[in-house]
Parts: structure tokens; C-alpha cells; sequence
DNA sequence: CTACCTGCAAAAAGTTTGCACCCTC
DNA sequence: GAGGGTGCAAACTTTTTGCAGGTAG
């Protein structure tokens, strides 16, 4: 109920392991950058911060580490569809879970939790017998900023 | 707030007349069909229903055609990550809206609606002055049968 | 040393676009 | 008839893959 949360550099080396991979600095330096930021990275952002550290990483290697730390339970993809496949961290539990609310007009993503919401969810997943073991809800239109430029 | 529900088709040809485009032939044969399913339509599994009559449909007209359905309010987009872009049925009003529940074991989707959910949602989106088009929420996990089998 | 991993570039896969011709209005 | 629509194929974009060489275990 309350285990140490592990630090998610040894959660991979741990998965990487048991799956008869190995480790490598490129990884490292993937991982270690993408878990120091917080927020929805594209693929391509997500190389742009790591060649800061390091400019000869290939774009395929963030793709494939990324994959990686999809499977390892340590990153959830999301399709805003705007074309981009982004990364996000993944929350150890439902407590710390937020949604999104994303701009049709303008493509701002704006973050949000709401236990009452949660709590519903779980309701009605139990009305149908199932146990959720996470979830994805978005909201889209338009924010306030992009309300006024096409007001008329 | 008891509008009689248009017919789609209706809903169509009311938006293109009034953006100044045109109906055809093809646009009306798309929207019959994915308008006769129930479901998540990708582009190809569309394609290929449309031209079981009329095999000369090109894909880019039903790329477009389903764009045009979603600004007309009339289909929403999903992806669901598989890579494949979906469309399905948008339904008139919040009231009808639903939302689903997938068995990540076995597969099964099962579709509910919440009016307090959308409430909520409304609610939030207002604090954060997002005006609010649409929404997708899926709940991820297990389902009672699956529990059953799966249970030590 | 034996795989596995990486970077590069080519290949795939999905979607958009340019254009000549066709069809609504 | 004029202007939007269509089909085709080429162009784009994003993601995957093949391969020669590098590196962890």
C-alpha cells in the first residue's frame, strides 16, 4: 500500500534486465532527461532537450527508448491528435492522475484533476464490474484567449 | 432544448450550402454509409464499405469527406494509438453522449453514459474558460469475467 | 567475445495536396 | 458557365526497419 516508490532510472535498469536487454548511455540519457521534465513531449522535442546533452542521439533510439518506457509502465502515450505521438510520465496511482483540457484553436494543453470526476468513474466502472486500472479523458474546445480573437 | 433530431444527411447539406461548397454524389454516399454503422470506422474499413457501391471512390475524397462530417459536428475523431485514425457517430447533444469502458484482457468495450460526469466536465472546463466542443473518455481495465478467470 | 544497441538512411504507413477533368448550382 | 469536387498520383509527415559498426555484460 505504501511501497517506496522506486526512482524510475531503476525501474528501467530492473526492466531492461528481466528482459535480457542492456543498458546503454544513450537510454540513460533519455530516460533521465525525459523524467526531469513535466509535461506532454513529442518525440521530437524530446530529442531536441536530449541533443543538448548529447547531439549525436538518434532519433530512432528516442523512439525505440521510448517505446521501451512505454512497456515498462513508465511513460503513457497520448494522441491529441495534432499528428504527434507525446510521451507523458506515468503516475504510480489513480491519486495522482490529472486529464486534459486542449485548445482546438490554439493547441494549449491545460491540466487538470478532479476527484469528483474520479470518483464517478470508479462508480460507474463498478456498476459494470470492472475494476479501472487507468484511465484517459480529455476535453476539447476552445480556451478563453482564442474566444476573444474570434469573437465577433 | 427538444429539437427534433435532424437527420444527418440534413445536417450535411445545411452545412456545406451554408459554407458555400456543394454536394455530390460521392460526400452523399459516404455519409450514408458511416452513418449506417455502428462504431469506430477507420478511413480504409469506410473506403472499403463505401466502394462495395461505387468502386471508384478515391480515398482522399474519403479523407475529406469525414473531415468535413467532423467540422460539421456530425463524427468525431479517435485514436485509439493502433496508428489508424477513426471516426464515429457524433451524437446531437451532451445528453446523448457516451463514453467507454475497455477491457484491456479481453478486449470488450462497453459504452456508458454519465450525465454527472458531463457535468462535471462542463464545470471544469469552465473554470479553466475553455468552452467545451467535445470530449473522449475511456476507462481502462478489467472486466468482471475477466476477473473471474484471472482470479488466484 | 557475443549479443544487443546505435546512428544513419531507406522504407513504410498514414494523410495531404496539386492538377486536369467533371459535376453542381 | 463558374467554381467547387473528384480521382489519381506525387508529396509530406511521422514512425519503423535494415545494416554496419560500437559497446555492455
Amino acid at each position: 500500500m505504501n511501497a517506496e516508490p522506486a526512482h524510475p532510472r531503476d525501474v528501467m535498469r530492473a526492466y531492461i534486465t528481466k528482459n535480457g536487454m542492456k543498458t546503454s548511455r544513450q537510454r540513460e540519457l533519455i530516460a533521465e532527461t525525459f523524467f526531469g521534465v513535466d509535461g506532454h513531449l513529442s518525440i521530437d522535442e524530446l530529442l531536441e532537450r536530449v541533443r543538448v546533452e548529447d547531439p549525436r542521439i538518434g532519433q530512432a533510439t528516442v523512439y525505440r527508448t521510448m517505446k521501451l518506457l512505454a512497456k515498462a509502465g513508465l511513460a503513457e502515450v497520448r494522441q491529441f491528435g495534432d499528428g504527434h505521438t507525446r510521451y507523458e510520465r506515468a503516475h504510480g496511482d489513480q491519486e495522482e492522475h490529472h486529464d486534459h483540457l486542449i485548445c482546438t484553436s490554439c493547441g494549449k494543453i491545460v491540466e487538470f484533476v478532479n476527484p469528483q470526476i474520479e470518483s464517478l468513474q470508479a462508480r460507474v466502472a463498478k456498476q459494470h464490474g470492472f475494476v479501472v486500472t487507468h484511465h484517459k479523458m480529455e476535453l476539447y474546445g476552445t480556451c478563453e484567449d482564442c474566444q476573444r480573437l474570434h469573437r465577433r
